[in-house]
DNA sequence: CCCTGCCTGCTG
DNA sequence: CAGCAGGCAGGG
């Protein structure tokens, strides 16, 4: 569900209550959160650990321990985090809960169940798939797209969904981006022109720090929607506006599928 | 490459 | 009530 946005506003707004804590206890409800280590160590491994750092990279978010252990999280669809104090009535299906010295809580949120956690010692190697991604959107050169994308037969959505290629592009953003960039997501990659290259080259960041700037929000609205705030975006142009008028020529929006996955675009527009 | 499973909750 | 959901690993 959380993009590369999402997943960025969350650690953004999140920052100031985490950085610097101290976890004096840990509590694990849904243990196969837990990717790589029982809760028993989980627990015992991260008690009177005081987290130094928070940084994002695609959808993962990591938590830098003052022994230089990390613990590596991703929301897959549902996950997020909330800030409450302790005591407060927890929400449905928390499953993670770092008590924090202060008497706040990090609690991790997943309705679904699908999202993870894994924690790693000092210098063990990330086997969270994290070291596998592909550069950040701001990252990616002319170069480096014309390689991976006009290579392939595959559909351009499915090659900006890869995150071997472009860490954190999702379903959303994989549609905003063909939409502003007037490419149809089912175009194959080898057919991908250098003009259109470069038009991908130039949107893929700017759709990506556009809605990064559009999701944040203080950390009272944050806390009251805990963290799911995004979720009423109005600012898309074309995911969720199946079969409503175009913004540029006002033709109904095309509904498919592609790769499995939702998909809406313009078939007046986008070529 | 495509398909399934993982889960719960919301929408039509 | 079926169908679908913003993700990804694993297997064929």
């Amino acid at each position: 569900m959380p993009e590369l946005p999402e997943v960025e506003t969350v650690r953004t707004v999140l920052l100031p209550y985490v950085v610097g804590q101290k976890i004096t206890d840990t509590t694990i409800s849904l243990p196969k959160v837990l990717a790589n280590i029982s809760s028993q160590d989980f627990i015992t491994k991260t008690k009177q650990r005081t987290i130094t750092h928070f940084t994002r990279r695609g959808k993962f978010l990591t938590l830098h321990l003052d022994n230089a252990a990390f613990i590596v999280i991703h929301f897959r669809m549902t996950g997020t985090l909330t800030i409450e104090d302790k005591g407060t009535a927890l929400d449905k299906h928390t499953h993670v809960i770092l008590t924090f010295a202060n008497q706040q809580q990090l609690r991790f949120i997943d309705s679904r169940g699908f999202g993870h956690w894994w924690y790693f010692e000092a210098g063990q190697s990330d086997t969270s798939g994290q070291l596998l991604l592909g550069p950040e959107p701001e990252q990616i050169t002319f170069a480096y797209l014309k390689e991976k994308l006009t290579k392939r037969q595959t559909a351009l959505k499915t090659l900006l969904l890869d995150q071997h290629i472009i860490a954190g592009i999702g379903n959303i953003y994989a549609d905003e981006i063909c939409f502003r960039t007037q490419i149809r997501p089912t175009r194959r990659g080898d057919s991908l022109s250098d003009t259109e290259l470069q038009r991908l080259l130039d949107t893929i960041p700017t759709v990506i720090q556009e809605f990064i700037q559009i999701h944040r929000v203080p950390f009272d609205v944050y806390h009251q929607t805990k963290g799911t705030s995004y979720q009423k975006d109005t600012h898309r142009a074309v995911y969720g506006r199946k079969g409503q008028p175009c913004q540029k020529c006002g033709h109904p929006l095309q509904g498919t599928r592609i790769g499995q996955r939702s998909s809406v675009f313009c078939e007046h527009c986008q070529k």
